[in-house]
DNA sequence: CGCCCCTATATGCTAATAACATATAGATGC
DNA sequence: GCATCTATATGTTATTAGCATATAGGGGCG
């Protein structure tokens, strides 16, 4: 059952601690990464505040892998900045069409973004040392 | 409903066509990756010949963004990798304890990591970009 | 022996995420 | 009226992630 660990101390009943990895508290997380969508809109509404419709095709020009997500993950993304005050909201009334919410970015917004900077420079140092393995020999 | 399409020739009634991004047939494909899990084993067992509770600590020691896989996770991947002809196996009894189902790589394998490192590559090329237009102002 | 621990492989199950479908609504053109 | 575009939002299903458990050979030890 145990992980064949190299030094495990005193391999108790678990592989490893239980969801360090889903641990809601720790931001810019390990593991699943909800596509990545979260540091993709901070960065677009730090640019300049902007609303979901719009935020919609300019992820999908932002340089990032993988495929551009749908619509309803961007609003429900929206909302989740704004509960977690990593940006906040003003209804405009549409000049020609429905009201827009705009989003614009708050201090701690811009904190989290630099999380995950940081976290993507370590990304892609680990990416690159895999890619150097695979092709040495 | 439509995504605010740039250039949309005739908007459709789909925002994209339906799932080219869980085409089973697309290996290498964008989207949820499984954990990156099938490219890390072909490396670890084109570089030697291996076992899965061998993979399971050899794979806890590679380069790799992430948490390391559950032992459950590794296993079931080596069985699909072998159905896909990616890898082969053979049991050889144990010495002292089970017998362990040993894999090696197939040619068709080697062919499989090569796709995964110019991918890794193109991920690691759009992370820059987007890590310096965070950076830049 | 009976029990625990380590090696070794494998299946089962639940929670979280991804992907897609649908709902609502203001405005414009025909 | 009806289709279309803008704009935001909720609902639902399929897939993935993470963890628990099952099975089994062998060694050490009281």
């Amino acid at each position: 059952m145990a992980r064949p660990s190299e030094s495990a101390g005193k391999g108790t009943k678990r592989a490893r601690a239980p969801s360090e990895i889903l641990d809601p508290a720790c931001f810019v997380r390990e593991g699943p990464q909800k596509r990545f969508i979260e540091p993709r809109l901070l960065y677009l509404i730090r640019k300049e505040p902007s609303y979901g419709y719009q935020l919609m095709s300019q992820i999908d020009k932002l340089p990032f892998p993988g495929p551009p997500p749908d619509s309803p993950a961007v609003y429900r993304m929206l909302r989740e900045l704004e509960r977690q005050g990593l940006v906040r909201s003003d209804w405009q009334p549409g000049e020609a069409g429905p009201s827009k919410r705009i989003y614009s970015i708050t201090p701690q917004g811009r904190g989290r973004l630099a999380l995950w900077v940081s976290a993507f420079k370590e990304r892609v140092n680990l990416l690159n040392r895999f890619i150097v393995m695979c092709e040495e020999k």
